[in-house]
RNA sequence: GGCUCCAUAGUUCAAGGGAUAGAAUAGCGGUUUCCUAAACCGUAGAUACAGGUUCGAGUCCUGUUGGAGCUACCA
């Protein structure tokens, strides 16, 4: 008979007993996963529960007969299961105390609880995201593929795999010429110096005014009597721009050195937000310096015959047979499109990096970019190809709809974040707890607590759907908020720092039941972040802090730590929160926000 | 037109094919001489519709309705 140890996963202890009672009674090998362990819901009695159901076909006995003869023998054959009762198809279990003692001494209080060591041989994920263009600011939009982008990351390595996050710029393109050419005619020579405005809001602001001039200009051209269609083509603002763009790509070095100006000062404004939103990279792309990689590819492809040209020269992949379009991979002119250019990114980046897997995390209106992407590097012959994942996400709507930026309905980041920031302040304010500190200590944990609800806020969905974003309910500080685990956090600070003499750090006495079910959830913190990691899901940690949270505030509500009846019994509760305390600040660490001392 | 995704309390989100569908918020009603009331407790409220598969369906399949995205020699 094996033995077991309280250091072992009790779900595994528990699949390989009932294994091994089919095994003895039913003469059947059965494989783990067709074993259902759950947790038991809380309005039953136990911890662990086995599902009896698809297991009948073996026992050929009813579901009760069944659920019975399971929870006699696993009672008789480990220590670790105190009490079973069956109720309908359910084998509820209850696990010794001694058992979640154990945990409480053992692993759940150290510091790295749950995370895995990156070893020699660790898995390689690429994951590129943010992906900014460079002719206006951030917007809401952007916050939530970069905190996703950055959660994941985080999620990754802590889960023992080598991440290196990148980047790639949009800088170049039709876009930023049109900014160009409206601060040549508008700005006067303005730059973020003289205005006072931060680089990518500046350059943002011409784009707009680009907007207005092509607008206006398509309006006399219909006046004129012009057809919309023709004249949205023939305004003269639009053609200009081509021809930008033309000159920039000839390397004219008049359009280089206004483009590089004004990229440089975009690039300092989203160094700012990036900062501020605490997000970074290993390495930077950017398109001006990759948009041409890919041709020799697509040229190769055609050569061996994956790949064919029409008669004006334009080169195309057929994908019928993957039940798809034919894709424009060359132009007539022998220039590059967006896909060429990812195919060469891809190729660039598996050369210089064998990747495990590289993610790109990129809204879901591209989920058919990155479907065809795939395909086509099969079509050329890469294997790696089914290394590319697509992690896309759904859009983030108001609660008036979609953002546009023609109707000035766009979130700005770093509006945002002020506002964050700010409604934190006010609150703190009225509450009045933090009057003692100084102000540098008071705007940084304002700045935690805004930027916490506003992370907490975008990462806690599921990032597959559509979201909304309300900016009234995400300055909500009460409920399921980032503020509410925060908080949550400075209480267990406070206690521990009051109580430090009488932390001994060991659990010697009888748990309580609030107490075992608080050991229950942190005891579910290592399966969280690898089921996080496996789906890329930031969103199963954040609901789980939150859980977390609101068992601790129940306890804490119900039962003193500091004047609990025995020495033994406040030194085992300190310790109980210490470890609460630790799996919620290294858990907010991977979602990007930090947890302050006091607030 | 074709392809893909989505539909859960008034609202915003949960629910690895499993028990009586959970939270939050808004509403109503309570809790503080006591470790931070940004907290806690109680109350009421939902699976778009119609079939099917299954011992068991919010979850899988088909259809209907409603919504979103994609379907550029744009990125």
């Amino acid at each position: 008979m094996p033995q077991f140890t309280t250091m072992q996963r009790i779900e595994k202890i528990l699949k390989d007993l009932v294994a091994q009672a089919a095994l003895q009674h039913w003469n059947i090998n059965l494989e783990e996963e067709h074993i259902q362990v759950q947790k038991t819901r809380r309005e039953f009695e136990g911890d662990f529960t086995v599902v009896v159901f698809p297991l009948l076909r073996y026992s050929k006995q009813n579901p009760e007969q069944t659920g019975k003869f399971l929870g006699s023998y696993l009672v008789g054959s480990s220590d670790l299961i105190e009490a079973f009762n069956v109720i309908k198809g359910f084998l509820n279990l209850v696990v010794a105390q001694q058992y979640w003692k154990d945990q409480l001494d053992g692993p759940l209080c150290s510091h790295d609880y749950g995370m895995i060591l990156p070893g020699a041989d660790a898995p390689t994920v690429m994951i590129e995201y943010s992906s900014p263009n460079t002719n206006k600011p951030l917007h809401l939009g952007h916050i939530r593929n970069n905190l996703l982008g950055h959660s994941v990351s985080s999620i990754l390595k802590a889960t023992g795999k080598h991440v290196e996050q990148v980047n790639l710029v949009n800088d170049r393109g039709i876009h930023i010429c049109k900014s160009m050419l409206a601060w040549q005619k508008n700005g006067n020579g303005e730059d973020p110096v003289s205005s006072g405005m931060k680089g990518d809001h500046l350059v943002g602001k011409y784009y707009v005014r680009y907007d207005q001039i092509y607008k206006s200009q398509v309006q006399t051209l219909v006046e004129k009597g012009m057809p919309k269609k023709e004249a949205e083509a023939e305004a003269e603002v639009l053609k200009e721009a081509r021809e930008m763009l033309r000159r920039w790509e000839a390397e004219d070095p008049e359009v280089r050195k206004l483009w590089e100006t004004m990229n440089s000062w975009v690039y300092a404004g989203f160094e700012l937000t990036y900062k501020r939103l605490g997000i970074s990279f290993d390495k930077t792309y950017y398109e001006s310096e990759t948009y041409k990689l890919g041709k020799e590819l697509v040229l190769k492809g055609l050569n061996k015959g994956v790949l064919y040209q029409k008669e004006d020269g334009s080169i195309w992949a057929n994908l019928e047979e993957e039940g798809l379009d034919h894709k424009l991979l060359l132009r007539s002119d022998g220039t590059s499109v967006y896909m060429t250019q990812d195919v060469g990114t891809a190729h660039q980046r598996y050369e210089e990096s064998v990747f495990d897997s590289h993610i790109y995390v990129v809204g879901n209106e591209q989920n058919y970019h990155f479907q065809v992407l795939t395909i086509v590097l099969k079509k050329l012959g890469y294997a790696w190809a089914d290394k590319l994942y697509h992690l896309n996400y759904g859009m983030v709507e108001l609660p008036e709809g979609k953002m546009k930026s023609r109707e000035g309905t766009v979130v700005d980041a770093d509006e945002l974040m002020d506002e964050m920031e700010d409604t934190a302040r006010q609150m703190s304010e009225e509450l009045g707890k933090l009057e003692d500190f100084t102000e540098e200590e008071k705007s940084r944990i304002y700045r935690q607590v805004g930027m916490g609800a506003l992370k907490y806020f975008i990462l806690k969905v599921d990032p597959k759907k559509n979201m909304t974003f309300d900016p009234r309910e995400s300055v909500d500080f009460n409920g399921n908020t980032g503020s509410f685990i925060q908080y949550t956090y400075a209480r267990i600070r406070s206690v521990l720092r009051k109580g430090a003499e009488k932390h001994k750090g060991t659990s010697q006495e009888v748990l309580n039941e609030k107490e075992i079910a608080l050991i229950r959830i942190m005891y579910d913190f290592p399966e969280i972040l690898v089921e996080a990691a496996r789906t890329l899901n930031p969103s199963l940690l954040a609901n789980f802090l939150y859980e977390l949270a609101k068992e601790f505030n129940q306890f804490y509500h119900d039962h003193s730590i500091l004047s609990a009846e025995t020495e033994g019994q406040i030194s085992q509760r300190l310790l109980l929160i210490e470890s609460a305390g630790n799996i919620i600040e290294s858990g907010m660490e991977l979602l990007g926000i930090e947890v302050p001392e006091r607030m």
